[in-house]
Order: structure tokens, then C-alpha cells, then sequence
RNA sequence: GGGGCCGUCGGCUAGUUUGGUCCAGGCUUGUAGCCUCGGGCGCUAUAGACCCCGGUUCAAAUCCGGGCGGCCCCA
């Protein structure tokens, strides 16, 4: 056997696993310059299924695309104290023009509050001038010293970024819960990986927000990964950017803001938690092939009956509406495209050969169970249908059932401990609210507070470090 | 932030310990062609590499220094 499909075990070892599935799949590559990210098309597919679904969400809601620079003079950023503080140490700068060097150097955004706010300033006069709903789709720059991990962890990568001024903190507080709950329909029903979704403790909160909200996953490693954020920023920067309007009863008042987004990164958790040893598997939903059909030569006979066959069901599929490639190539042999389109992850593969054409019938095989059934040639359309909605339901059901198998309560310290050394994943358990007791399990396990779950659950015990009264039950976990 | 491993055709690798046999070998892939081709089938021909810079040496893929890049573990 060749190497040209995944050649280590999903289970074995986890990170090679996905490296070798990424490259391997043709999802991205390696760039030139260190900590960078080349993405393939199929990838970027389903960075455009993620956009689609998204910007006809909130387009519906009043929501308008921009485009603001990427260069951000110093100045500006540094208006805002505590975002500057949490930003600066992984800002890319630029210092020099041609061969003359700047008199201001200019960030290469790490994030674009503050040159949006200090227009918004501008742009906001009155309250009929609000709310202002814009969002932009772009690439961030954060540079990174940490090793790359494709999609993951890389220093430029492609985001949506929602920003939004309102006239009450009544009315920011509903959209930053709407972003957030349009994360989770995206990234449940679209992407099939369950989230938890809460609040962050103030350590882990976006620097600048008043409070951040966040949307946490888990992945088959064990490690949680963040995969969107959605911040209410108070009117922190309304205030050193000047964002007032006038009100209704003539006053001035500084506006309520929200900021939100979601990132490639999504295409990472995709990868890890959808994956098997054969290679990728795609959801339905936001795959950029739905269905590969693989004609087997005719033994003997006219092979063109064969291919005439094949084409035909690729058109009825089509019109259907359902993305479908016709695999005809004949210098390759049906076993080795089999093996390609399931590194792939394509979620169904349709077979026809001579003994299904006798009898009128395909092979139907899908991705995620890689369980094969004939099919008669008129409900070919009617099951491909169902067959997707089918695996996509059948994903979900699988990841959420990770989920729960990786999520643990823990009563004490040290039960804490053993878990997170031999098992991972999320840990519940119960917070006293401190920050010194967060940071002192940062510093001696690793793990963080993920979220402080919307759905409260009642402390059984003391928190798990320092003994005294708890206030709530938070999950923990090491993460990427 | 700390520690470890690694870099040879597009991919995987042999060669490095002990410098010369290597204008670098194999498999795979690419290209051209053949093959009744149902799970990476087989056959023929052909193409393609020592990460970069410097040093040591008669001689460097091999030794030394620096750089660039990747992976893993710990925090």
C-alpha cells in the first residue's frame, strides 16, 4: 500500500493524525514564512459555506458588511489601556515605508475596534443613528511565538468580525447573546460539533470587554477549543474614542457597544473531531462535495453504456441542487479513488458497475459509517437526500456523545487532578469566584476555566482548591 | 517561557555513528503508454533531491557554528 492516505491511527497519536489529515486532504499547506497557513480549496469551500450561512443570517438582522484597513496607527490602539496591554505582545508592526521610515508606526490589526470605533465617532450623532450593525470579513495578524498547528494556531488567519453601537446596555446585552446564539447554530447544525456556551472568567475575557461570552468545545484529545467569541464592551471604548449620540431627551450619551466572531479555526475543530483513520469526514452541510460517483468499468461490453449511466445520475443529482463529481478519470483504478475521496471526506459515494447496471441499481456507501447499500436506480435522488440529512444528524449525535463521555464532575482537588492526567477534558467543578485560586490551577495543571456555564448548576461541594464557600460550578479544561 | 526530536527527488525513506565506494540507492508519486480496472492491481519507458549561509578538510549529505523551518512534551 501506498502513503498517500493517513498512515497513522487517529487514536494512536492524535497530532500527527491531524497533520497528516490536513496535508494529506488537501485542506491546507505549510507557507513559506514560519507560523503561516497556505488554505486549499477545499477548505476555503467551506470557509464560503460558513460565510454564507452567516451573512445570510445577519443580513436578515440588519447587519451590514464593510471593509476597514488592515493597518492601525499605534496611537489608536493605544487609546483603549487594558486592550492595548493584552494585544501588544503579539502585534506585528510596521516601522517603515519604501526605504523612509514611518513617523507613526502602524499595527497590523490583531482586531479592529479601535479603528472602527474612532469612524464610529464620526459616524454616530444621534440615536437615529443607532444601532450601527457592521461586520467584516478579513484577515488578522497575531504574531505568535507558539508552534503552528495548521488552522489552529497560525499567525495570520481569516475571521468575521461583527461590531455593533447601541443606544441602551439593555439592547447590547441581547446582541451579544443573538451573535452568540447564532454561533451555536452554525457551529451545532452546520459544522455538527456540540458547544457549551457561558461566560469567561475576568483572566480570560477579551481585553477591553466589559464581559466575554464564548462558545467551547471539546476536542478527542482531551483539550477544549474556544470557537467563537462574542464580547459586550460596555462603553469602555465608547469613552476614549468619543462614541456619543444625542439622545432622545436631548442629552448626550456614550453608546453601549458589542463586538463578535468566529474564526478558521472552526475548519480545525471540524477536522479533529469528525476525522477517522481513513481520513477526513465532511458534514453534509458545509461539505463542497456531496456525493462522488465512481463508474467501474464494464468487463467486456460498452464501456459507454457504463459512462452514459454515470452521467445521467450525475445530472438528476445536480438538478436537484446536490454537489456532485463524476469521477471518470480512467488512469486511476476504482480502489484507489475510493481511498482518495474518502481522505476526502466526502459523505457519500455512489458505485456503478456492470452488475448494477444487470439489475438496475447503484451502490450507495456513506462516509461517516462507511456501510454499503444497493440502491434502486429511481430512488437514487429521494435517498441521497435523506442519506445526507441522515449522516449529518448522525455526526452531531456522535460528537455530543464524545462530549458528555469527556465532560466529568469532580468533587476534590486532587480528583481533579487524576482526571485531567488521565483522562482530559472538561471538568466541573466548583468555583469560590477567586482569581487566585483560578491562576493557582493554571499554574500547577495546566488548565483553565473554559466557561461559567448560562445554565447554573448549584455547587455540591466548597471550591475544589481553596475549600471556601463556592459561588458556581465551571468547567475546566487544558486547552489550545 | 523551558526541555527534547527532526530537515535527502512532490511524498516516505537508505546513506550520517566511522568524511572518500554517492555527479546520492529504494519505494511511492508525476509524465507517456499498456492493462475486462468491483478497495490504493500489474507491466514498460522517462523525470525528479542532500533546507540556507559560513567553517574545518585533499575531500562534506556526513563533522563544527549560525540561520530558517517543522514536530512533540512541560508551563
Amino acid at each position: 500500500m501506498s502513503d498517500t492516505g493517513v498512515t497513522v491511527k487517529k487514536c494512536q497519536d492524535f497530532s500527527e493524525w491531524y497533520v497528516e489529515v490536513v496535508l494529506k486532504a488537501e485542506l491546507a499547506d505549510y507557507a513559506p514564512v514560519k507560523g503561516c497557513m497556505i488554505i486549499r480549496p477545499d477548505a476555503y469551500a467551506v470557509w464560503e459555506k460558513i460565510q454564507e450561512v452567516v451573512n445570510q443570517k445577519i443580513k436578515a438582522t440588519g447587519h451590514k458588511n464593510v471593509y476597514f484597513p488592515m493597518f492601525i496607527p499605534e496611537s489608536f490602539l493605544k487609546k483603549e489601556a487594558e486592550h492595548f496591554e493584552g494585544f501588544t505582545p503579539e502585534v506585528a508592526w510596521i516601522t517603515q515605508g519604501g526605504d523612509t521610515p514611518l513617523e507613526e508606526k502602524l499595527a497590523v490589526r490583531p482586531t479592529s475596534e479601535t479603528i472602527m470605533y474612532a469612524t464610529f465617532s464620526k459616524w454616530i450623532r444621534s440615536w437615529r443613528d443607532l444601532p450601527l450593525k457592521i461586520n467584516q470579513w478579513c484577515n488578522i495578524v497575531r504574531w505568535e511565538t507558539k508552534a503552528t498547528k495548521l488552522f489552529l494556531r497560525t499567525r495570520e488567519f481569516l475571521w468575521q468580525e461583527g461590531h455593533t453601537a447601541h443606544a441602551t446596555s439593555e439592547e447590547a446585552e441581547a446582541e451579544v447573546m443573538y451573535a452568540l446564539n447564532e454561533y451555536k447554530d452554525v457551529i451545532e447544525n452546520y459544522l455538527a460539533i456540540p458547544v457549551l456556551i457561558g461566560t469567561k472568567s475576568d483572566s480570560e475575557k477579551f481585553a477591553g470587554a466589559l464581559y466575554t461570552t464564548a462558545l467551547e468545545s471539546i476536542m478527542p484529545d482531551g483539550k477544549a477549543l474556544q470557537m467563537g467569541t462574542s464580547h459586550n464592551l460596555g462603553q469602555h471604548f465608547a469613552k476614549v474614542f468619543d462614541v456619543k449620540f444625542i439622545g432622545e431627551d436631548k442629552q448626550d450619551h456614550y453608546v453601549w457597544q458589542t463586538s463578535w466572531g468566529i474564526t478558521t479555526r472552526l475548519i480545525g475543530a471540524m477536522v479533529m473531531v469528525h476525522g477517522d483513520d481513513k481520513g477526513l469526514v465532511m458534514p453534509p452541510k458545509v461539505a463542497p462535495v456531496h456525493v462522488v460517483i465512481v463508474p467501474i468499468p464494464f468487463k467486456g461490453a460498452e464501456p459507454e453504456v457504463i459512462a452514459a449511466k454515470a452521467k445521467e445520475i450525475a445530472q438528476t443529482l445536480k438538478a436537484k441542487g446536490i454537489s456532485v463529481v463524476l469521477d471518470d478519470r480512467n488512469e486511476y483504478t476504482p480502489g484507489w479513488k475510493f481511498n482518495q475521496w474518502e481522505l476526502k471526506g466526502v459523505p457519500i459515494r455512489i458505485e456503478i458497475g456492470p452488475r448494477d447496471l444487470k439489475q438496475g441499481q447503484v451502490v450507495m456507501v456513506r462516509r461517516d459509517t462507511c456501510q454499503k447499500t444497493p440502491v434502486k436506480e429511481i430512488d437514487i435522488p429521494a435517498t441521497v437526500e435523506k442519506l445526507l440529512q441522515e449522516i449529518q444528524d448522525n455526526m452531531f449525535a456522535k460528537a455530543k456523545a464524545i462530549l458528555q463521555e469527556k465532560t466529568t464532575s469532580v468533587q476534590t482537588y486532587e480528583e481533579f487532578k487524576k482526571v485531567l492526567e488521565e483522562k482530559g477534558g472538561f471538568i466541573k467543578a466548583a468555583w469560590c469566584g477567586s482569581p487566585d485560586c483560578e491562576a493557582k490551577i493554571k499554574d500547577e495543571t495546566g488548565a483553565t476555566i473554559r466557561v461559567r456555564p448560562f445554565q447554573k448548576e448549584e455547587p455540591t461541594t466548597n471550591c475544589v482548591v481553596c475549600g471556601q464557600c463556592a459561588k458556581e460550578t465551571v468547567y475546566f479544561a487544558r486547552s489550545y
